[in-house]
DNA sequence: CCACGCTCCTGCGCGC
DNA sequence: TGCGCGCAGGAGCGTG
């Protein structure tokens, strides 16, 4: 999935094309979801105006005025904007309708999510434990160290729990964690005022540069207009595991934490 | 309350 | 070449 720059970017690239028209309806091929699709999805939506396209986390919220669309891409979604009567391929699950352009939506592991919320989509179940957004001045330093302070849980993990902070994937932990030199299994509780300023620091510099080079791409990402992303090729860790360190040279060592592969440089992390 | 492990699903790359 | 296995960007939920 997507992560936070991905979302962001897909949120930079369907916004302006689809903010203030009308929605015409939905086409739901495969409801099957993380949560069924709502059947009602078409007549909902059906004659609104598109307000606003949000980020919140790794959701997108569509502003419809009397009602949200929340959208989570999952581990494999993408969104792209085609042509209302063009063929859907494998795995395009749903469009949203907006006269003769279609907001389409593919997932082939199906862990994405559509939701429509009547009410405040900022108190909603899947929105309203949401941690604080990284690339906010809320979230600092000081934040990390107030807020971890008594946590024993390893920093990596912790930096993906969304309640805590959002929009920090697999990937940009350990990207992050390795421009703040922490190593990955260091309790969070433990790191000093002056490395959370650092990772502080880090996660920032991490989300923008992803940000600035349109997005990582792996096998399922596509911006919203399909072009791919090029992030990917500046990791300094991520999926290199045996390579030489970019900065020491030393082989990258890969581990597991969480279920979830972890890289690190064993030098250069401490 | 907190930390951790399991789970949903499909596709792909690798090794035999 | 073909096939089976393991792994993949998330995160909610159950358990201890």
């Amino acid at each position: 999935m997507p992560e936070l720059p991905e979302v962001e970017i897909t949120r930079r690239g369907i916004g302006p094309a689809l903010t203030g028209r009308s929605s015409t309806g939905a086409a739901v091929r495969e409801a099957r979801l993380r949560e069924p699709v709502d059947p009602r999805l078409g007549s909902r939506i059906s004659g609104l105006q598109l307000r606003d396209v949000r980020r919140r986390g790794k959701y997108l919220l569509l502003d419809f005025g009397e009602g949200h669309l929340i959208i989570h891409l999952g581990m494999s979604g993408s969104l792209r904007i085609v042509p209302a009567d063009s063929p859907p391929g494998p795995h395009d699950h749903l469009d949203l309708l907006f006269g003769p352009r279609a907001l389409r939506m593919r997932d082939p592991r199906r862990f994405g999510l559509v939701v429509w919320a009547e009410a405040d989509p900022e108190a909603h179940r899947l929105i309203a434990p949401l941690g604080v957004e990284p690339l906010e001045a809320t979230f600092s330093g000081a934040w990390l160290r107030a807020a971890s302070r008594r946590s024993t849980q390893a920093i990596k993990t912790y930096l993906m729990d969304s309640r805590k902070i959002v929009g920090i994937g697999n990937i940009y932990a350990s990207e992050s964690l390795f421009r703040a030199r922490i190593r990955p299994t260091v309790p969070a509780g433990q790191l000093s005022s002056g490395r959370c300023g650092a990772l502080a620091a880090a996660i920032k510099e991490t989300l923008e540069a992803a940000l600035a080079a349109g997005g990582s791409t792996l096998r399922d990402f596509a911006a919203a207009d399909g072009s791919p992303g090029y992030f990917q090729q500046t990791y300094f860790v991520y999926g290199r595991s045996g390579l030489p360190c970019r900065v020491c040279g030393s082989p990258i060592r890969a581990t597991q934490m969480g279920q979830r592969s972890t890289y690190y440089c064993p030098r250069c992390q401490r």
